[in-house]
DNA sequence: GCCGTTTTCGGCCCGACTGTTTTCAGTCG
């Protein structure tokens, strides 16, 4: 039988807590399914095993009943209970969610009273002025519900996520019109965006001033905003022309800043767990502050606005002094998933190494005008000794990739003599001669082994075929590792972010098999791919395997830009200076890089 | 539904904004 993979198990578990909320069940009961689908979704551990050595329940958040609910369906392909929730509703009505402000009571209302049932029957009965008419609904949530329509069909589309690369220039763009606003005195951006997530739904912006009102009145005015979705005294949110992406700006006063950015920074599931540690040392935590509960108080009033309960507020400088009021480490952005950060910064075992941009000193994976990048040689190690590297490793494509211009035997031997006339005539960076070759079908590389060892570095990747299944991916990649010659693996799963899924293959397996062998671990920095994925980084880690962040560079622009990709990747995997390669000089590079 | 050095019940993170209300419910993050 196939195994159902985590992300089908993740996607049921969400959607139980959706369609228990259509039901109306308890808040907190439907949040704990949310609360096990995090807890799925960030495992390192293979998901079967655990099923099959019946250890669910042992997992956070995970119970009896949940517990029992995951088994069904790794084990029998089925979440009975899902197909029953599934079974008493329309099947299209999880679509009425994706429209802003319509949330699951008022999809109920629409469906139990109008019997909406989709975005197209909602336009209808918009058009048709029936909705007004519903109590708790009237003219207004009618006009706001019908403008939204159009925005959910395109989410349905296209999907509600975007790249992080097609959101951050953007969204630096308006950083900085924001930090231009008048009276402004701190401004970051939050949310999914300031942890790196390969993904991201908004963007946060998050601004202090001693007057907010002409900071929002400056940001309406960007030239991008298509429209307002609302604003109140610290709170304003536009949407975006082209993009289509929602913005969300908050302004505060500078001694709320270091406590607004943090919550607005997330994750979610990092504050729930802050929060709790929170209230056992007798504090309170929002986006106003910390707060020290009064002792003999009642809990504050649902409702009541900044903490009438409580009495001190504490002061908070910096992120790093909210950590420390809980007794913790500071936690870095990418690091709050609530994937172990929080106990790791309880104990000070949280690496204080992180890999940072800075520490890179070689430019790891590029392509040039002799395969299908855009630039020539000289013009990238230029671009390379400009931005201060001191190695730069070219890697063109190999013959089998000839749709990218790859390299025959011939033109692979010419090419090293343009690589040693560019050596000689710029000083100061080093050049390494190297290939990525593919990892063909049966996993054997595409030049002979007589030509791969004369090579410095011998990256190799999985281009084509991508169609395989576990058994023969896993295969041909386990197979590719006997190659005594190959050192790193290129782009590890082949995904493209939200366009192809990674290869099928079991990654324990494969990663045991490459710290055995000593190989390294490609993080590619190119923001379409950010492959290997921080989870199974971390996996590689845990096993003491190496890693090269790089650039995959096919302009001398994408030498800068692509770096902060893989090392922000990196970090949410948790590497530290010291597990990456080309945060070395070059000898010591090309000795990490050596097999054993 | 999950959880436990307040442990088998009674809690569960917290607040802004909006619209429909006239004190609050729903949605969102």
């Amino acid at each position: 039988m196939t195994p159902v993979d985590k992300s089908t198990v993740v996607k049921a578990l969400k959607d139980m807590s959706v369609y228990l909320q259509l039901e109306g069940e308890n808040a907190f009961k439907t949040r704990a399914y949310d609360l096990a689908a995090e807890r799925i979704a960030g495992l390192t551990e293979d998901l079967a095993t655990i099923v099959e050595q019946k250890r669910l329940t042992s997992l956070p958040n995970i119970g009896e009943s949940i517990g029992a609910k995951i088994e069904d369906l790794v084990l029998h392909g089925k979440m009975q209970a899902l197909e029953e929730l599934k079974a008493a509703w329309p099947p299209r009505i999880l679509e009425l969610l994706q429209v802003q402000d319509l949330g699951p009571k008022k999809a109920k209302a629409l469906f139990e009273q109008l019997g909406v049932g989709s975005i197209d029957d909602l336009e209808k009965a918009c058009t048709d002025h029936r909705v007004r008419s519903l109590k708790g609904f009237g003219q207004k949530t009618e006009e706001k519900l019908l403008a939204s329509v159009a925005h959910a069909r395109r989410t349905l589309t296209a999907g509600s996520r975007k790249r992080l690369g097609d959101v951050q220039e953007q969204a630096n763009t308006l950083l900085a019109w924001i930090k231009a606003a008048p009276g402004v005195i701190r401004a970051e951006l939050g949310g999914s965006v300031r942890r790196r997530r390969e993904t991201v739904a908004d963007v946060d912006l998050i601004a202090s001033a001693a007057d907010p009102a002409p900071v929002f009145e400056h940001f309406l005015k960007f030239p991008q905003v298509a429209e307002s979705l609302g604003s109140g005294e610290s709170k304003a949110s536009v949407r975006l022309k082209e993009t289509d992406l929602q913005v969300d700006l908050r302004v505060l006063p500078d001694e709320d800043f270091a406590s607004a950015l943090h919550h607005f920074t997330g994750s979610k599931a990092h504050h729930i767990r802050l929060r709790s540690l929170a209230m056992d040392k007798g504090l309170t935590i929002s986006e106003w502050g910390v707060f020290r509960m009064a002792q003999d108080a009642a809990a504050p009033k649902k409702g009541t606005a900044k903490h009438e309960g409580a009495e001190a507020k504490l002061p908070l400088k910096e992120e790093k002094d909210l950590y420390a009021l809980l007794g913790m480490q500071f936690v870095p952005p990418e690091l709050r998933e609530d994937w172990g950060e929080i106990e790791a910064a309880l104990a000070h075992t949280l690496p204080d190494d992180l890999i940072t941009v800075d520490d890179i000193r070689g430019n790891v994976h590029m392509h040039t005008v002799w395969s299908d990048g855009r630039d020539t040689l000289e013009a990238m190690v230029l671009a390379a000794k400009e931005l201060g590297y001191e190695y730069l490793t070219v890697t063109e494509h190999s013959q089998t990739s000839n749709y990218a211009g790859g390299l025959s035997l011939d033109r692979l031997k010419a090419q090293w003599g343009e690589i040693d006339s560019v050596q000689d005539r710029v000083k100061g960076i080093t050049l390494l001669k190297g290939i990525e070759s593919d990892i063909l079908e049966d996993g054997s590389l595409d030049y002979p082994d007589s030509v791969l060892e004369q090579l410095d570095i011998v990256i190799g990747s999985i281009h084509q075929r991508y169609s395989q299944d576990e058994e023969a991916m896993t295969r041909r990649v386990l197979r590719a590792f006997d190659n005594p010659y190959l050192h790193v693996w290129g782009h590890p799963t082949g995904r493209l972010l939200l366009k192809r899924e990674p290869a099928p293959m079991r990654m324990d397996e494969i990663l045991d098999k490459a710290a055995k062998k000593g190989l390294t671990i490609e993080v590619n920095g190119c923001p379409d791919r950010m492959d290997l994925a921080s989870e199974n980084v971390r996996k590689a880690l845990e096993r003491g395997l190496k890693l090269v962040v790089s650039t995959d560079a096919h302009s001398v622009h994408e030498l800068e830009a692509h770096l902060p990709y893989a090392v922000t990747t990196a970090r949410r995997g948790w590497a530290r200076k010291g597990d990456v390669l080309n945060t070395r000089d070059v000898k010591s590079f090309r000795e990490g890089l050596t097999r054993r």
